[in-house]
DNA sequence: ATTGACATATATACCGAGTATACATATACT
DNA sequence: AGTATATGTATACTCGGTATATATGTCAAT
């Protein structure tokens, strides 16, 4: 979604090239979310145009290296800052029933049945790797992951309330 | 989002032009949500393309109508039945703070701050639109603004969780 | 020792979705 | 009569993402 701004964090911490982006953002996301390796090239040059990062040249095996500007921080800076808007239709969840309701559509109900039956999949999956991250210690990926079960717990209240 | 669905969706109930279907969208959405109008002529065409709609000819006033096909109607269920994915990093919120962990960023105690202040102000925001879609009774929008309200208070629920 | 598989490393072509903008005609209002 | 707004369609451009090409390095098995 904002790899872009991934990649400007990552390049916080300290320089890197290409390939070292592409491993710390798989590390980042805990190897789930793969990343296309071209798409970080590309994104370094759209970057590197917007003076969002430098390269103070390549290393011995000639890989470029990528540094973050003063206004690379402040971009960074400013979109951590900023909220996160969460639109009523944006989120394809609420979205695809809205348009179900336009539609003269006979399978509400295995709609609302087959997400439903998705998302405690979704529950049960994410239970078993919360334990996984208390047990390595990983706080941050607790805490999303508890965020996540809080949102997933959300949807099937809703899923529930619909459904009459 | 997913304009290309919502245009099958609306072309599944009648016959439209593209203005129309602009028109159509924007009412679905209840006019939060502009939709360039561009935009509706370039998914129209990829659509046409992909046989999903076709052109029975223009109408009086030499504007073209598409109609939804067989596949299209296909597509549109197929949209419909297949539950949404709630992956823990697609979702921007989360994300964020993902990033955030990784920097060294001293104000994370304001970026908490900033987001629960969006969010409040979103609920009495939605709180009121719900009250308004009581007394015109639409159901549809009412429902889905439960649903939005209920997932800003699991943000809530875990941004006093992370707080600490 | 050589083959084959896999990791490292970068680059390009292409597509879908969204934004900006241009360009008409019709209608309403001042 | 002139101007603003609604109706109606189209194109150029950008961004983000996928697929794919290509090259070298490494390690394991035959």
């Amino acid at each position: 979604m904002s790899v872009k701004h991934s990649l400007l964090a990552l390049l916080y911490e300290k320089p890197r090239h290409g390939y070292e982006l592409k491993t710390g953002f798989e590390e980042l996301v805990q190897g789930m979310w793969p990343l296309n390796a071209g798409q970080v090239y590309t994104t370094l040059d759209r970057l590197e145009r917007d003076l969002l990062v430098e390269s103070p040249g390549h290393d011995k095996k000639d890989r470029k290296l990528y540094t973050i500007t003063q206004a690379g921080k402040e971009e960074l800076w400013a979109w951590l800052e900023k909220p996160v808007g969460r639109s009523l239709f944006k989120d394809e969840f609420y979205f695809k029933f809205l348009c179900a309701s336009h539609v003269t559509y006979e399978n509400r109900q295995s709609m609302i049945r087959n997400q439903k039956e998705t998302m405690l999949k979704d529950i049960l999956h994410l239970t078993h790797l919360r334990k996984q991250m208390v047990l390595s210690d990983n706080k941050t990926m607790k805490m999303l992951i508890e965020g996540a079960l809080l949102h997933l717990e959300a949807d099937i209240k809703w899923l529930d309330m619909i459904a009459d």
